[in-house]
DNA sequence: GTGGATGCTACCCCT
DNA sequence: TAGCATCCAC
């Protein structure tokens, strides 16, 4: 096994472990996917392991992907073929599509996501007459998807007030309804296995049989029901090899629990425990602030992180005047990464706390004419006409699918208000048919039963609608999938509906175009094979390839890495974020959230907040993250706070408003004068032609002798005058 | 009963 | 700042 050469003592522990269970405690950089895929690689050649006996589970389908490119690369004449690999949600929706006949739902089931699911819980409370501005959708939802998440049925929600009550009630029957549409949510998806395979042990031995080795990563963030679903699934052969780091846990909002590490050391008694502490991702700088910042965490273990990539540069702190200034600050620090050859454009990231975030960032790429690429499935799949048209494709799949029909019934516009759907949903219930089905009949006009049920103005859209819908269910049977997406994009003149010749409209078009382009991928396989990973894609599932920067979530960077790092936004109320100011588990997330971005970094990192902020409506003022308070002051440079005693009262912001009729006000004298000889780092001599005070700064244009003119600033650039 | 215009309000992170 | 509830005209 030539490849175990190049692994340090613990990770070849880890790789070659035997029989039974591990628990490997991987700090970040620390090789953790390598050990992953070299794990399953000598199970395969050394433990005379069958590929198809090995599950493993990735945080995203992406890396799963990339695990089994590199397994077939170690073993190259092996078989490689049929590791389960996958998320969680994918490798169960699977085993529930094989498993169906135990469920209560069909083998061609859908995935609600979150807008169906608010949507359904929606219905419920008005059907359930429950006041909705009491009892908001959205965190009724949250508390039920809270219960899924520790396995709690509806039936046994503890009931201890008024409100739990409530809760228990909608819960009960938002669920009816998910399997009235023969669907599922994303938490069903987990909870259905778990229980499953808890409750049901011809089943579970079949797995638990199958799966001589069982593997998971990012263990810090599974939730209960994944959890429940690995000891069942361990339950036969008992080696279950589990990679995590709590200092990395950021998904507890979501239900994940990274106490499941010490569950498992109950459960598992005998698991041996391996730590991974060599940082190879890392400077030595970085890796200190990261330190400095998740020492102070609480009820933690210290770890010490250490590389030896070398000390590299100091971390560069910069506090911009207001977020345009921001945003800019990174797209001109990266212009010159890259014009200063020190980075190749992919290698730099850009890292915020909310998505909304990315759009200031974006827009100041635009404007220097820069690409970028965006991390998020939200912002495609989240589009109204994407989901418009996927909700036809699912309607057609599955006429059950209540949340689909209600999205679409009246898209393009064509006279079904909330009155007829309100009927139409009625009637189904007292026929006990699934409103698609009610609809396909109604086509049939007066011969219909239920067409008495609606007045002439509301009987006739309906009829169409529902002639339309059986159509293209005839088609589907014969259509592969881009020709049935182009029969009804056709049918429904969807083009003139969303492109009204304008800006937007142009842009909604070209999204539709877009989801074409992904179902033409799809032209030799099912529908519901389509639908179900449309569902199930993942953000990091999205990062496009190219040599350009990223902009994405702090959360998103998981697992990820760049040569440059970004964090923008590190103010207090954003960094931590103000929904956790009250409550010290989710501060300590918080804390753990910054820990991540910081850790992304392999060369350089950029700590960045802002004075002001466009809050909603009106800019506010902010303050430092208090997180920077902990970052060692000796290894910042670059514009410095002007103390941390300023929290009460920012005495360079009143004197900026004091000076604001006039010019904006300037902190920065002028250093640079048209004339001066200056000395740059990598393009050597040049000349001043002009200087000006810009945002805090000092934005010089200098011509070199190497590469011209050049458009600088000064906090950045370490110009030196000669 | 539907659809457009207007005014209100909430907006974190993700499968 | 955008989605969505509410109000009013057809």
């Amino acid at each position: 096994m030539s490849f175990l050469d190049k692994l340090n003592p613990p990770q070849r522990a880890a790789v070659t472990a035997g029989n039974g269970p591990v628990l490997v405690v991987a700090g970040p950089g620390s090789g953790k996917t390598r050990v992953l895929t070299q794990r399953i690689a000598y199970l395969i050649a050394e433990e005379g392991v069958r590929p198809w006996q090995i599950l493993a589970v990735t945080f995203t389908n992406k890396a799963a992907k990339e695990m089994q490119e590199r397994v077939k690369k170690l073993l190259p004449d092996q078989a490689t073929e049929g590791i389960m690999l996958g998320t969680f949600h994918s490798i169960c929706a699977r085993i529930l599509r094989r498993e169906a006949e135990h469920l209560p739902i069909e083998s061609n089931f859908v995935i609600f996501d979150s807008d169906d699911q608010e949507r359904i819980v929606k219905n419920v409370i008005r059907e359930l007459n429950i006041n909705e501005k009491l009892y908001r959708p959205a965190s009724v939802h949250a508390a039920i998807s809270r219960a899924k998440n520790e396995l709690i049925r509806a039936d046994d929600y503890p009931a201890l007030t008024y409100r739990d009550e409530i809760v228990k009630r909608v819960y009960a029957e938002y669920q009816k309804r998910l399997i009235a549409s023969n669907a599922v949510d994303f938490d069903d998806i987990l909870v259905y296995t778990a229980r499953l395979l808890e409750e049901n042990p011809s089943v579970r031995d079949k797995y638990a049989q199958r799966f001589r080795h069982v593997l998971v990563d990012e263990f810090q963030d599974t939730n209960l029901a994944q959890y429940a679903l690995v000891k069942e699934l361990a339950s036969f052969n008992k080696n279950v090899f589990c990679v995590g780091d709590q200092d990395q846990s950021v998904y507890s909002w979501r239900g994940a629990d990274w106490r499941n590490i010490e569950r498992f050391n109950q459960d598992f008694p005998d698991s041996q425990t391996i730590l991974l502490e060599q940082n190879y991702r890392s400077k030595q700088n970085i890796l200190d602030v990261a330190m400095g910042v998740i020492d102070r965490a609480r009820n933690r273990r210290k770890k010490k992180l250490f590389s030896d990539r070398g000390e590299g540069e100091k971390i560069f702190f910069y506090e911009a005047p207001d977020d345009y200034a921001e945003a800019s600050f990174v797209v001109d620090s990266i212009a010159q990464l890259v014009a200063s050859r020190q980075f190749e454009p992919g290698d730099c990231a850009i890292m915020y706390r909310t998505n909304a975030m990315s759009r200031l960032i974006e827009e100041a790429f635009l404007q220097a004419r820069l690409p970028y690429r965006l991390v998020g499935a939200q912002r495609f799949y989240g589009r109204r006409e994407v989901k418009d048209i996927i909700g036809f494709l699912r309607l057609i799949h599955n006429p059950a699918d209540e949340a689909s029909l209600d999205r679409i019934i009246n898209v393009p516009p064509r006279g079904i208000g909330a009155k007829t759907l309100t009927t139409l949903h009625m009637v189904a219930r007292q026929n006990e048919m699934q409103p698609g089905n009610v609809l396909i009949d109604l086509a049939r006009g007066d011969q219909s039963p239920f067409w008495k049920s609606f007045t002439g103005r509301a009987a006739l859209p309906l009829a169409d609608f529902g002639g339309m819908l059986a159509t293209w269910r005839v088609a589907a049977q014969t259509l592969t999938i881009p020709e049935l997406f182009d029969r009804v994009v056709k049918d429904l003149n969807f083009k003139e509906y969303i492109d009204d010749q304008s800006e937007e409209g142009e842009d909604r078009w070209e999204n539709v175009v877009e989801l074409k382009r992904l179902a033409d991928e799809y032209s030799t396989r099912a529908l519901d094979e389509f639908l179900e990973n449309i569902a199930l894609i993942s953000d990091q599932d999205t990062i496009a390839e190219g040599n350009v920067p990223t902009l994405l979530t702090l959360h998103a960077a998981k697992g990820l890495e760049f040569g440059a790092v970004f964090i923008v936004g590190l103010d207090d109320g954003i960094l931590p974020h103000s929904r956790s100011f009250d409550d010290p588990e989710s501060m300590e997330e918080e804390r753990r959230l910054f820990y991540v971005g910081i850790t992304r970094a392999k060369d350089k990192l950029y700590l960045i907040r802002s004075i002001q902020r466009g809050g909603r409506g009106a800019t506010e003022e902010t303050f430092p993250s208090r997180y920077l308070d902990d970052v060692p002051a000796d290894l910042l440079v670059g514009k410095t706070r002007t103390g941390r005693s300023m929290r009460g009262a920012p005495a360079e912001t009143k004197w900026q408003t004091h000076q604001s009729q006039g010019q904006p006000a300037s902190v920065t004298p002028a250093k640079y004068r048209a004339g001066t000889r200056i000395k740059h780092p990598s393009w050597g001599e040049g000349i001043v032609l002009d200087s000006k005070i810009q945002d805090n700064d000092e934005i010089v244009d200098v011509v070199f002798e190497s590469v011209g003119i050049k458009r600088l600033s000064a906090s950045l650039a370490n110009l030196k005058i000669i």
